[in-house]
DNA sequence: TATTTAGTTGAACATTTATTCAACTAAAGA
DNA sequence: TCTTTAGTTGAATAAATGTTCAACTAAATA
């Protein structure tokens, strides 16, 4: 009996099964790129201001006041995304303007829309 | 001056552009439900296990060899899963079996990954 | 019937994370 | 130059969440 029969706390049931789909599942790498992707868009904060800058470049004050929330806290948050590389920012006097760096985002939120309006939820 | 103004910690910039925007933002429920689902699918864990059950009906005890989990911890991401919609369970004899019970969740995986792809991470 | 095993569940613990607060920088204007 | 304002940042606090552990149920089997 091998020793990769006995790595969790069950008894091997289906070891074709198990060996079958270890060889399939994609490697470590995806698992992690994926939850800090979706991670990223997970936050209702984080989800509104990508709706805004999908609308147009906004700065951050208006940003703030069209969420009703802190500069600070909208700061932060525009780090984050910054920081991900899916907005980007342009300076103009005192102002910063952000905006989306990144196409594919909005075609995930297309998706999950999607996804949700089938799961019987139609006044998205 | 409209009491809506000041609404936050900013003095009114571009009235036009926010009253614009707050306008075209989706609803709060909106906003609430993407958020829930992409926490659904941002963790590591539930990521892989959504993966096994994409290539085939598994019980949880081959999910927990699969993964190198204990079947406590699988068992309980499981329990998210299912509350949440997108997989469905089977008894047979002492074991459960769980499958898949949302199309659309592979369709968001199949954009996230192109989404990576594209930001440069090639060996996804 | 007694035992073994697959799976579930609640509580506890540790980690992560979002917002607030205060202090700060930089640019505009008086 | 002094003041005001847009925005950033680090620390602190509070809330959310994933895993472990132990106790439990239910089904198969000896």
């Amino acid at each position: 009996m091998a020793k990769n029969e006995f790595i969790c706390d069950c008894n091997m049931i289906h070891k074709e099964v198990v060996d079958t789909i270890k060889k399939e599942i994609p490697n470590e790498k995806t698992f992690h790129y994926l939850a800090t992707f979706f991670k990223l868009i997970a936050d209702e904060t984080r989800l509104r201001i990508l709706f805004v800058l999908a609308k147009k470049e906004t700065c951050v004050c208006d940003i703030a006041n069209i969420l009703s929330m802190s500069k600070s806290s909208i700061s932060h948050q525009l780090a984050t995304l910054r920081n991900s590389g899916i907005v980007k920012c342009r300076k103009e006097g005192k102002e910063v303007y952000y905006s989306l760096d990144d196409a594919h985002v909005t075609k995930v939120f297309e998706v999950a829309i999607d996804h949700i309006k089938h799961k019987g939820e139609e006044n998205i």
